[in-house]
DNA sequence: GAGCACTGC
């Protein structure tokens, strides 16, 4: 392993940001402008104290005097909202109050409401101009979520009818201009036609704030990298022997990574001279329980260096005091989907500038910081500005729906911040039809189209659950919905532990595949393991995920219940008598046959050699090692969701189905002509 | 016999 010299490896950057100041001189400049322009945009460097301050000034300014509501918008709004409450001295939920999907907090007194940008879609679905509301923050808009570009298009829609209404936009330097140009774009013709001509530039303006952070020296590799996790550790080491107090944040891309590089410290630190302290190294992820995350924000022993090697978590949705170190490998997992072949892939790419200077500013945060990038400086110039918004790279079914569900019949016409590739619209519009959403004119159906759009589950699963009644088992249905929407998230392990889990899932295996187990886990959870955390403990299951799929069913069946649909939740009986066996054969082949009924899209078989191929033949899929049909013999299967990562191409979630279903169920998708698939 | 970055309704 080559050791590198801090001094002469890495070089410092040409540029340096200027020192910064907080917000509250801007406050008289940022009123004036929010008076004078419908549309302001607001540059904000973390630490400016945009977001809770903002709301602030504009509720003191008069802006909710009339009973409207200031609605911004943030990822972690209970937070802020908390912040808030108590600068302005309220309980929270009285004047200022926030929504998130499982809770309410607010009351007819609010006059400042944080919630989420999907939530406030989803209010746009019963009061499409958003007509409670005086004043919209739409915050961290640089994020570019496929909600926030919805919501964008929506506000400067919903702006033509209600001149009146202020819209914020806060975001970062790079993409501000950006969002001036989206709301000015069009703008000039409309006021004309309405007889107010306002030409665009009085449309927006760009309000930029400074943020209060620490001066963060930026240094970069002399010559690139062969081995950014290997080089990651060496930067450590060097760190640790060579630069004064304060912890490391160390971005790599994923869990294997981020293991790989723990036990790598962990052994070199064996030979460290005992005059430099201890080295803590801590890994940190989604896929960690709460507790196995909670380490991260301890303090760490006396003399001892605490080193976070993280995924893009602590980008920006985990913040860590005490880094003064940031440690930058350059890349990060982005997901994409290929709308030819209906397969999500998991790839490492290059990170943008825009990622690069926030994870910069991670180290800034408490006092002067270093962000030591494991790449050239050239190789940083090269890179983008910002990475292609989500909206140009997912699968967009769920997102067509739901504006076809906000009254956008012509979604092709949508005014997008970026227009998604038209192989994503169509691919989209193909599967609603196929589920019955939409009709041949492309219109939503009722009721089936409108409840799907409702659901907040993904359009096969809301059809799989709209079905359920038909099936008889719905209650087994929304059991199976809140578990499959936890993403894989169910099982942890420890180091060491594997084996321990793979044995604690064989207990709630389910013969017929996945689907079934996850049913058994759930229901073993809320019985024998009465909802407790020892239960998940002791079996491996991860406690917060398994409380999340409780919430999200209880919802799920809230939804259902307003279309006047109600499950039967009589527990199944636990009778020994010799015809039990043959009820719960049957509950579960109803169960498999309403899978079909959603996820026909989704369906394979197994060829001779183990691997699966789906109707079009083209791709080899893998059971993925953590489903149980991983190694179990199949014919026909449905699956939950197809991934690409590295060379091979997984379906996770699967269960067992029979051939003839699909044609039962989908006739027009499975025309007998191109039934069967290639060998 | 080998593995999923992150939000969110």
């Amino acid at each position: 392993m080559a050791d590198l010299d801090l001094d002469s490896s890495f070089i410092p950057a040409l540029h340096k940001p200027p020192s910064l100041l907080p917000i509250a001189k801007h406050r008289e400049s940022l009123l004036y402008v929010v008076e004078t322009f419908p549309i302001t945009i607001v540059i904000g460097q973390t630490g400016s104290g945009k977001s809770t301050q903002i709301p602030q000034f504009l509720e003191r300014a008069g802006w909710c005097s009339d009973g409207k509501i200031i609605g911004p918008r943030r990822v972690a709004a209970t937070t802020v909202a908390l912040r808030v409450a108590d600068e302005v001295g309220c309980e929270i939920g009285k004047e200022v109050g926030y929504s998130i999907r499982f809770e309410d907090v607010t009351s007819s007194s609010t006059r400042i409401k944080f919630l989420t940008d999907a939530l406030l879609i989803r209010e746009a679905l019963a009061d499409p101009l958003l007509s409670r509301y005086s004043v919209i923050m739409v915050d961290e808009a640089h994020e570019r979520s496929i909600s926030t570009d919805i919501l964008l298009g929506l506000l400067k829609k919903i702006r033509k009818k209600r001149p009146e209404l202020r819209i914020i936009v806060s975001s970062a330097t790079l993409q501000a201009e950006e969002f001036l140009n989206f709301f000015a774009k069009g703008a000039g013709q409309e006021s004309q036609e309405e007889g107010n001509g306002q030409p665009p530039r009085d449309i927006a303006t760009i309000v930029s704030l400074e943020g209060r952070t620490y001066p963060i020296d930026t240094l970069y590799l002399e010559s690139p990298a062969e081995d950014y996790v290997e080089k990651a550790v060496g930067t450590v080491f060097d760190i640790h022997t060579q630069e004064g107090e304060g912890d490391v944040l160390v971005f790599l891309t994923g869990r294997e990574e981020i293991d790989n590089a723990i036990q790598a410290v962990a052994e070199r630190a064996a030979g460290l001279d005992g005059r430099h302290g201890a080295l803590q190294p801590l890994p940190l992820y989604a896929g960690l329980s709460t507790e196995q995350q909670m380490y991260v924000f301890d303090k760490p022993p006396e003399g001892t260096r605490k080193v976070v090697f993280s995924t893009n978590i602590a980008e920006a949705s985990v913040t860590i005091d005490g880094i003064v170190h940031v440690i930058d490998c350059g890349f990060v997992k982005l997901r994409a989907y290929n709308p030819r072949t209906g397969i999500e892939t998991l790839t490492t790419t290059p990170i943008s500038k825009a990622s690069a200077s926030q994870r910069a500013g991670r180290a800034g945060r408490t006092k002067a910081g270093k962000c030591y990038r494991l790449y050239t400086e050239d190789a940083y110039q090269a890179l983008p500005e910002t990475n292609p918004p989500e909206i140009q790279r997912s699968n967009l079914a769920s997102t067509i729906l739901q504006l076809k569900a906000l009254g956008i019949d012509n979604v092709v016409r949508f005014d997008f911040l970026s227009a998604p590739p038209s192989e994503l619209m169509s691919k989209a519009l193909e599967l609603l039809y196929s589920l019955g959403a939409l009709d041949e004119y492309a219109k939503l159906t009722q009721p089936l189209g409108s409840r799907m759009a409702e659901l907040a589950v993904e359009p096969m699963m809301a059809k799989t659950l709209l079905s359920a009644p038909q099936f008889n088992c719905l209650s087994e249905m929304l059991t199976i919905a809140a578990m499959t929407s936890l993403g894989g998230n169910v099982w942890f392990h420890h180091d060491g532990e594997r084996g321990k889990m793979e044995s604690c899932r064989r207990k709630f295996a389910a013969e017929e595949g996945d689907h079934l187990t996850l049913l058994n886990v759930y229901q073993t959870f809320v019985t024998k393991g009465k909802k407790e955390a020892k239960f998940c403990h002791d079996h491996n299951l991860n406690y917060k995920s398994m409380t999340r799929a409780i919430s999200i069913r209880a919802q799920l069946k809230r939804y259902l219940e307003r279309f006047n649909i109600s499950a039967d939740e009589t527990p199944s009986s636990n009778s020994q008598q010799p015809s039990a066996a043959a009820d719960r054969s049957k509950k579960a082949e109803s169960i498999r046959r309403c899978l079909t009924s959603g996820y026909f899209a989704h369906a394979a078989r197994m060829q001779p050699d183990g691997t699966y191929r789906n109707v079009e033949g083209g791709t080899t899929l893998h059971a993925h090692p953590n489903s149980l049909m991983f190694n179990r013999k199949a014919d026909w299967v449905v699956f939950h969701e197809i991934m690409e990562t590295g060379e091979k191409t997984y379906i996770r979630d699967i269960t067992k189905i029979e051939k003839n279903w699909l044609v039962e169920y989908a006739p027009e998708y499975y025309k007998l002509s191109n039934f069967t698939p290639r060998a």
